[in-house]
DNA sequence: GCCTGTTTGTTGCACGGTACCACAAACATT
DNA sequence: AATGTTTGTGGTACCGTGCAACAAACAGGC
């Protein structure tokens, strides 16, 4: 909190480092880690044994692999050492996940919702009964660190607050108040909108590994960004950053459910789309899929609807491409799907409008995760203040002799 | 550089800590650093000695200010004990400055430049023969820590190569490079864009202090912004973030110098003015002064010029506030010039665009640093290295009996 | 099967940095 | 002048990492 260090800050950040490296990449011997922290052999030893004795690590006997030495034992995150309960909302469906250390999906459940958007109390019920037996599940509640939740619509990173979602005819919705209470357990819940958090899972576990400045660009129903810069998710002052699909690229064009006109979402949204191909705007999934099949089957009204989506998404991407000079573009939701069909018209306006005399063109590519981005998002931000500080959020067993453990 | 802490990095943070709070916010007493760290009195008391040792801060006994208790002493950032050179190289002029620690002026020299537009090599010898007298002061020359260069055009961060200046006719410079050979002294030159070191500037000294999510929006002849969010500037995969003025508004708009059509830039740059006064586009700044002087008589022809760049500065902003949810937009250079002419059509338009059902609007200003933006951006960002590695930037003098000293 | 070389975990000690405590200095108040 | 308050100073304790020597566990060659 504050700035000064002292050596609680290095031992916490060590600490922090190799949690994370193990959480994020996966199993490493504990050689690897000496490699990446730049650590001593006897600190990364001695680090290790704290974090396997708060349950967070488990150590592998290393396999020898041919080369010569003494083999470095594995370290691997321990799935069951934490877990976190991710919920996502999406417009058309609901899932809950149980996940543990590692990004280990424990549980998964997924509700499709045909009709009439649900209301929010419909939607509540069905967390709680799909969230209810995971959490019954021996040894989950003692290791709870936290509830990620990811919500459509402008989420106010303070509080978890959800200022609207016009799609689901939502507002005012204290998300994260109502989760809370719902479950009722003394772990922090987290709400973030649901492309911040696609965003995040692409970076840290999908298309994006690696890259330290991506955009993510889905749409669910509505559109809307989520944006890594610099290794960091972009928040904004109030936790609304992203909402580009509310950005105006036809200056005088259709109204738009957010007040405004010519938003991009008029042009690109899955209403826009379903619209452009002569279906009900508001058909939901099945014509989605209907509109999609008859495209790839090269029916020309649904496809020339296809392209004009594509060629306006081309544009508008242009403007984000040349606003953030990003590494990789990826496309989840409804664009994940669409990427394979638009990629010519799309191509072709980034190519006329992205100011790049670069040799190295911006990559899009479509969602690795699919629709489980936000739900793998929610639980990686759930996760985010133990991997920051592991001491604070796994205190260390009482050791009985014989190794019967109880909690402090 | 490696993610593992030590001893050092601790050192090294706190020592940071100190210095970048001396330098940005001026004058401390011993007891605020101790508030402001959360560091005992006795490491700050230390902390401050080394730094006064490598001639970084000097302290002044603390006047007594009616309080009880016994006065703390200032510690003040020493102006001449760490000093760099700031360019500012703009299309219609260009600014040399030396710039000592804690944001002190030491001189300052501006030439303008009217008519067709000047060579890079034309730049460059005026940059020499501006800095060379700054550079010969005594003292100077050992306690130089960096260069810094605002450039028009994009920036590759990596190394300061200037890809294309349009309004300047260039292109393919690799300025740091030239300007390092310019002066051939053993410092680090560092060129950035003019829109991401005004940002800098206002961020840190300007309208922008304390605020950690802001957009500086700026007009030299193009368009560019600076974005800052969370606190950190945004830099993009190669540096070329924030190059706002070529998105596309006007879909089917005029083309634009890029190579793109309908950019914002040919709706709200000086080029765009000039024209919808009815003046030469290319009249450059005293054309840019008559159209703004008769704008503020009352003129129906410049005024209504005036007032549709400011409608289009509006919708353009809407969608940057939208993608950044900023808390404070600055208006840098023509732009800010233009603020109190075109504060009604932006913010009509701002209104009907920005998706806020907040009750905390963004706020709109002028830059309240000007022209110099830019130019006190590089001067802060080529501290950066001294501010953040104090030890490795000022070595510790040895000291001879009697208080003589000698660098190592 | 034994020896050698290599890589790596382990252990005890040194070093660096901050926290804490007691004391002194410098102020205001009464 | 006495008292209380705030703050700098110096010595010691504590914590965490670095280092060096040793032991453990492997491959390869004879």
């Amino acid at each position: 909190m504050t700035p000064g260090s002292n050596s609680e800050t290095i031992r916490r950040d060590n600490l922090s480092t190799i949690l994370r490296e193990v959480h994020l990449s996966g199993p490493r011997s504990r050689s690897d880690l000496v490699a990446v922290t730049g650590l001593n052999r006897s600190t990364v030893g001695d680090l290790v044994i704290e974090l396997a004795e708060r349950g967070l690590v488990r150590e592998q006997r290393g396999d020898s692999l041919g080369s010569p030495g003494r083999p470095s034992p594995t370290v691997h995150a321990a799935p069951e050492g934490a877990v976190v309960l991710a919920v996502s909302i999406a417009v058309h469906w609901l899932t809950v996940a149980l996940v543990g250390l590692g990004g280990h999906m424990l549980d998964r459940v997924r509700r499709d919702r045909a009709g009439a958007p649900p209301t929010l109390d419909q939607v509540l019920a069905d967390t709680l009964d799909m969230g209810r037996s995971m959490l019954q599940r021996p040894g989950v509640r003692d290791r709870l660190v936290g509830i990620g939740v990811a919500a459509v619509g402008p989420v106010r990173s303070q509080d978890g607050y959800v200022h609207f979602a016009p799609n689901l005819g939502w507002s005012a919705v204290p998300m994260a108040e109502r989760i809370a209470r719902l479950f009722d357990l003394d772990v922090p819940v987290v709400v973030r909108n649901e492309a911040d958090l696609g965003a995040r899972a692409e970076h840290l576990r999908g298309a994006g590994v690696g890259v330290d400045d991506l955009i993510y660009l889905s749409c669910d129903v509505g559109v809307g960004a989520g944006i890594v810069t610099g290794g960091r998710p972009l928040v904004g002052a109030r936790g609304y950053a992203g909402e580009v699909g509310h950005v105006a690229v036809v200056p005088d064009g259709a109204s738009c459910g957010c007040g405004s006109h010519g938003c991009w979402e008029t042009v690109v949204g899955e209403r826009a789309l379903l619209r452009g191909a002569g279906r009900d705007p508001d058909g939901g999934p099945r014509e989605v899929d209907a509109v999609l099949r008859a495209a790839e089957a090269g029916e020309l009204g649904p496809m020339s609807a296809v392209l004009a989506l594509g060629r306006w998404l081309g544009i508008g991407l242009a403007g984000l491409v040349n606003t953030f000079d990003p590494q990789v573009v990826v496309l989840g939701g409804l664009f994940g799907r669409l990427a394979p069909l638009v990629h010519e018209p799309m191509d072709a306006e980034l190519a006329a409008r992205v100011m790049s005399v670069s040799r190295d063109p911006v990559r899009v590519v479509a969602s690795s995760l699919g629709d489980d981005a936000p739900l793998m998002g929610a639980a990686e931000r759930a996760f985010e203040p133990l991997l920051a500080d592991p001491v604070r959020w796994a205190p260390r067993p009482f050791v009985l002799r014989g190794g019967a453990m109880a909690n402090a």
